[in-house]
DNA sequence: TTTCAGGCGATTGTTGACAATCCATAGAGA
DNA sequence: TCTCTATGGATTGTCAACAATCGCCTGAAA
């Protein structure tokens, strides 16, 4: 569970170990569930408590990790059921977001949107941790979208508080196989939606979008049974 | 803009300081906008600055303070747009929370909810500061119908993010003269379709009703033409 | 008069030490 | 052997001092 080096982009140190242990925390480099104590932080990062302490209270707020006053805190480890809300959540907020996108972005943003899903496609032929990519792909398109609600509110919501949850489930449940494909042309239904400036169309495919994954999800979860 | 002194709920020193502060913003105790200097809060509430700057960074966390480093906090001070595109955040919201509770409520908390509105109908006589006490009342009928859901999730994003934001608000510009008996009227349809379990008219009517009370505002602001 | 450079004051960022609290373990008594 | 208590260690919570950064104000030059 060695955290790796990667750049501090934050201008602070409190920004930077925030950003660094929220990364770790989604890229699974410190197990759900696992106690975090502010003295291995302060070692490992290399800066003092102070600043650790900011940090950890904005990844508290972030739902992130789960603090009990004066006996630490755990990395937030969500519960099945918890995963399934949060799939409900982004139903309603994302088929929202997709609506207002069809209003309101750009010509210009909707062939960016179909340059990106284009380059995917391609890149979608390489087989190696394929499922990381399409994932990681799968991302840029909501969150394309999402910008393009121009909802500076909801867009926040989304991306800055709801999809650093759903990324730390994403490393830890890889992709299933068959996925990848039926998304990638519910992908394109939703961006023909979204050119053709119907909203309530691109809402509904969006919902449905995202009802399949979460049903993908509760499939995959029935079958393996290791709800733990 | 003198602080009053409530009591301090929090377990811990940065928690009390993060319950008070909240407080002070979400009642216009500090006006939006303003700065806010470390040193002022720690001479305001007696404790160090510490535990003073992680209340920050959680009040930071829900936007209810902007942070520019090295140069300090300022209140939020919400823009008319941004306060409508809430009200659309809470519109899908909240209607997902109205079809979840209409499935999800158990008898006893559908009579709770009635006992509530029939409360606040009786109080509904007095004058003074009315329309402070309905909007709290208004509040409150959300607050349960949300709990309602049993979607964890969703309730903590409604409640722990975006209603402190909201209530900012209702302190700012008190609530318009007509309003509340609709309102009433519209929680009262409300309630009944949860009751009848009828999830989707639910969903459809709590969506009018936040609605309406956005259009309500916009009305306002139109006529006002304070945007400042 | 305007603009830009430099320094000063104030405020934020960070650190290390100190105090308070909790958890686990060992030990005594029943 | 079991339970309850007390003590020790470790960890979190808090504070006060130090360092770094920024904004403002002064003043000089164009």
């Amino acid at each position: 569970m060695s955290v790796s080096e990667t750049k501090t982009t934050g201008q602070t140190l409190s920004d930077g170990a925030f950003e660094q242990i929220q990364n770790a925390i989604v890229k699974g480099q410190i197990a759900p569930g696992a106690r975090i104590s502010e003295q291995y932080l302060s070692s490992t990062f290399g800066i003092g408590r102070g600043p650790l302490r900011e940090a950890i209270r904005r990844l508290e707020g972030r739902r992130l990790v789960v603090r009990i006053p004066h006996a630490g805190v755990r990395v937030a480890s969500l519960s099945y059921e918890e995963l399934i809300e949060l799939y409900h959540v982004r139903e309603a907020l994302e088929g929202m977001a997709c609506r207002l996108a069809a209003q309101n972005m750009t010509d210009a943003e909707i062939t960016g949107l179909r340059e990106v899903l284009a380059m995917h496609e391609q890149h979608g032929g390489l087989q190696a941790n394929e499922s990381y990519y399409q994932q990681e792909g799968d991302l840029d398109i909501h969150y394309l979208i999402i910008q393009g609600s121009k909802n500076r509110t909801l867009s926040e919501m989304l991306c800055a508080d709801l999809y650093h949850l759903l990324r730390m489930y994403r490393y830890r449940y890889s992709t299933t196989p068959k996925r990848p494909q039926q998304a990638f042309a519910e992908h394109h239904r939703i961006i023909q939606a979204i050119a053709d400036r119907d909203g309530e169309l691109a809402e509904m495919l969006m919902r449905r979008h995202i009802s399949a994954s979460r049903r993908n999800i509760e499939q995959r979860m029935q079958e393996t049974k290791s709800h733990e």
